[in-house]
DNA sequence: ATGATACGTAAGAAATCTCTTACCGTTAAC
DNA sequence: GTTAACGGTAAGAGATTTCTTACGTATCAT
């Protein structure tokens, strides 16, 4: 029963590699599974994660089925980093004036 | 030697409430671990996940250690987020436009 | 000096993750 | 109808995570 977390699931750089490729359009399991230096099942284990984080979704084509991103989920990601932003601006704001106030 | 990844340290909700409690500024670890059910050693071990993922930087003060927020690394998870962004806009404009053609 | 406080690290237990191989059902091809 | 391809799930091994308690070191208080 592990819950479907949008940021456990993004933690695997393998199934941010499979984001990355679903953002060029949906794919089959095998086409997916092509590029990666693992099982298959392997793989599908990671769709499985993504799927669960409904961060893809599945339509079965024939003896294929096809993963298609959605990215609904990683907008509560690109807030929460967001509300940092303030931070990593103040940071470089403070090594900018300490850089001009030596010159 | 695991690696000091930053979508790795920010997948645990512990690790990510500490980044929030340190966004209102410098605290010490006593003061970090008060709010958790969790011991303090865990606490800091949290912590080190953190600071090796550049998250957080630590400050010798008598005999305790303040921890500072530094969101930089924050930046490039914002970033990854944000590339996905048209997706989810897409997502967002047909669901509208399926709704209007209906009215 | 002695004792208490702050905090890191070590060691180990239990849970979880991430692979593998084996197997099963479904669909396409011949 | 057989056979091959697609892909999910099961079982298990090994690595990793995340706690705990125990302990060591540095600093402050008295």
């Amino acid at each position: 029963m592990a819950g479907p977390d949008v940021f456990d699931a993004i933690a695997s750089p393998v199934r941010r590699a499979l984001l990355d490729v679903l953002a060029g359009g949906a794919r089959s399991v095998h086409d997916l599974a092509a590029p990666f230096e693992m099982s298959r099942p392997a793989v599908s284990q990671h769709l499985r994660v993504l799927r669960e984080a409904g961060l893809v979704a599945e339509e079965r084509v024939g003896r294929e089925r096809h993963y298609r991103l959605d990215a609904r989920p990683l907008r509560a990601v690109a807030d929460w980093a967001g509300h940092y932003e303030q931070f990593w601006l103040r940071h470089a704001r403070l090594l900018r004036e300490f850089l001009e106030e030596d010159g």
